[in-house]
DNA sequence: CCCAAAATTCAAAGCGCTTTGGATTTCCTT
DNA sequence: AAGGAAATCCAAAGCGCTTTGAATTTTGGG
């Protein structure tokens, strides 16, 4: 069934038609009624690739998702899908996700764009001098980015939380408990959330007069075990941490094990905060001693982006185009003062 | 740029230039090279909703997020997709991922075929007499089911693994190790692989004159505070299990949790075995008493049934159409003799 | 009642690509 | 050198929808 036949049922044409149900208004409430009833009895769907040539418009918002045979999956990507799905089954958007090698996102970003199958792009897993920036301005795309890049003129659409502010926050907190030696448990260190991240910490030592050494510090995917192994090899050195700071609660559960297997105590002769993204999957308040984190949720980052990205391309309303949340810090059992400074 | 403007730059018909771009015979060798010489020059693509429109076909496969306001999102979900990705990502496809409420499940997935945006449809979080087979039979859309629904002919494309089995000889071993008392951590109840799961496990226990009682079954979205406080309800009863299965190593997580907070020795006062979807980010063999885990790659499935989807619309090959996975039972330290056994 | 303005409806022209059916050239064979 | 097959290439017809520009019908004021 398609317009033609569907217009022809109804002694119609096309034109009146595709009219009545696009909600035009120079068509006649009654006519327009008899079309909608029509719709529902025959089952009628428009075909969306005829629509999208005709428009140019796609219905549709992309995303590249890095991935390859070998490359771990990311937790939090799951999660945020999830919230940017919730906005936009509310508008019949859908998603198209170019599944591509970290490594080459830009051309598959183009690629999508080129494409022609999606109305915007969405951006994330931002790195330091992001070259897809400066490509999506070129384009006429409306585009978001989930972050911040670094090092490139700051004159794109984001919406970002506050790393920096975040870790700075946390790293603050534990100085003044009265820890003298911190370790960091990070995501990858090419992406600008990692930098900012480790920044904010680092700025925060400083003003305590405190250094954050290299070897305390990871940079990787965000799985318990990357957690587990790091706080294992960190515990071992010969002035071993007793303050830490993980950008995933993931990572902290592979900390925490480490961190009791190894005999100590959370909270007492070790501090731990992280950041929490709100996986349903795994709450801070639920370890064993319920952790302090910086929290800001990715569900509803996500919900708030295709809510953008959507005004954005149904010229609903204008939204702000830069956005930085910031986080909360909740301190919860996990952070207790230094030993040395009962 | 478009078809128009290469051909007429070229001083070829569109009919040759879209020929030679895609790989008829009856095109010069020569002018082939040139055609595709200017391709690269101009960087030309072609426009994907045109050729959709011509060609009926998509270039990408659908799925249904199972999402909305206030419904946890399933870890299992990234780890499954970045399996698929991986694979179409070869082929240069990409999905169409339509959210929806999961009690809308068949009326999106019916929009989704209608739409005309995708060459073939995924389907998964199956349930008992899932009405999404019958419908997809009556549309001539390829589709391949992960799982298998119950009560419904078994005439239907699926890959799935062999979760009766799995549960069977998992409990069964739990039952040879002289355990009386079982509890099931197991995911929602209304999924099919829930039911099989359970029934594997209930029919274990059968063999060995046992029972599973309902007060210690918990059916839930997997996540880690689920099982945390399953588990802590159980170690409440009178006679309180001594052997766990879990549905999923998150599931397991809040349970060991539970079972340490309660004094109680994982692998010597209570056993427990999970199943393992190798998620990279929580791997059972990290736990502090490694799991024993039914284990099958979930990523790999995403991966083969890309690649069955895949084969289906390009009329590559023919893979099998029904394909049942074994699991692998791997013992490690959460499992021992039943206390009043030794 | 008449006529201009407003309200409806329509025919037809794309959107950019694929593909059918033919036309034109080239290549062999006899 | 003629005839037919093979190799190339092309014009034009869709695919199903939106939208422009115009035609037709209604409406309302004088």
């Amino acid at each position: 069934m398609n317009l033609k036949q569907l217009s022809q049922l109804l002694g119609l044409s096309q034109t009146t038609v595709s009219r009545a149900l696009n909600g035009y208004p120079e068509v006649n409430a009654e006519t327009r009624q008899r079309v909608l009833d029509a719709v529902r009895e025959t089952g009628y769907r428009p075909n969306r690739a005829a629509q999208r040539l005709a428009t140019g418009r796609a219905g549709s918002i992309g995303l590249v998702m890095p991935t390859a045979d070998g490359i771990e999956s990311d937790v939090h990507f799951g999660e945020f899908l999830a919230g940017l799905g919730d906005e936009a089954v509310k508008h019949d958007f859908h998603f198209v996700i170019n599944p591509s090698h970290p490594d080459e996102e830009v051309a598959t970003c183009r690629r999508l764009v080129a494409s022609g199958n999606v109305d915007a792009l969405f951006l994330a897993y931002m790195r330091e001098k992001d070259p897809r920036i400066a490509m999506m301005k070129t384009l006429k795309m409306p585009f978001i980015v989930h972050g911040r890049s670094i090092g490139v003129p700051n004159d794109y659409p984001f919406l970002d939380i506050d790393n920096t502010g975040a870790f700075y926050d946390a790293a603050r907190l534990l100085a003044q408990l009265g820890h003298r030696h911190f370790a960091l448990l990070n995501g990858p260190d090419y992406l600008a959330y990692s930098i900012r991240r480790k920044k904010g910490m680092v700025r925060a030592l400083a003003e305590h007069g405190l250094v954050l050494r290299d070897d305390c510090v990871l940079h990787s995917q965000m799985t318990d075990e990357h957690g587990f192994r790091a706080m294992e090899r960190f515990l071992k050195l010969e002035a071993p941490p007793t303050a830490v700071l993980c950008s995933s609660t993931v990572l902290a559960l592979g900390a925490v094990r480490a961190i009791s297997q190894a005999g100590l105590k959370l909270g007492v002769d070790i501090s731990l905060i992280a950041h929490d993204d709100v996986l349903p999957m795994l709450k801070p308040e639920n370890f064993m001693v319920p952790l302090t984190t910086t929290r800001s949720s990715l569900r509803a980052a996500g919900q708030r982006i295709a809510r953008r990205l959507i005004a954005g391309i149904l010229d609903l309303e204008t939204l702000p185009q830069q956005e930085l949340w910031r986080t909360d810090l909740i301190v919860r059992a996990s952070t207790g003062p230094a030993r040395a400074a009962r």
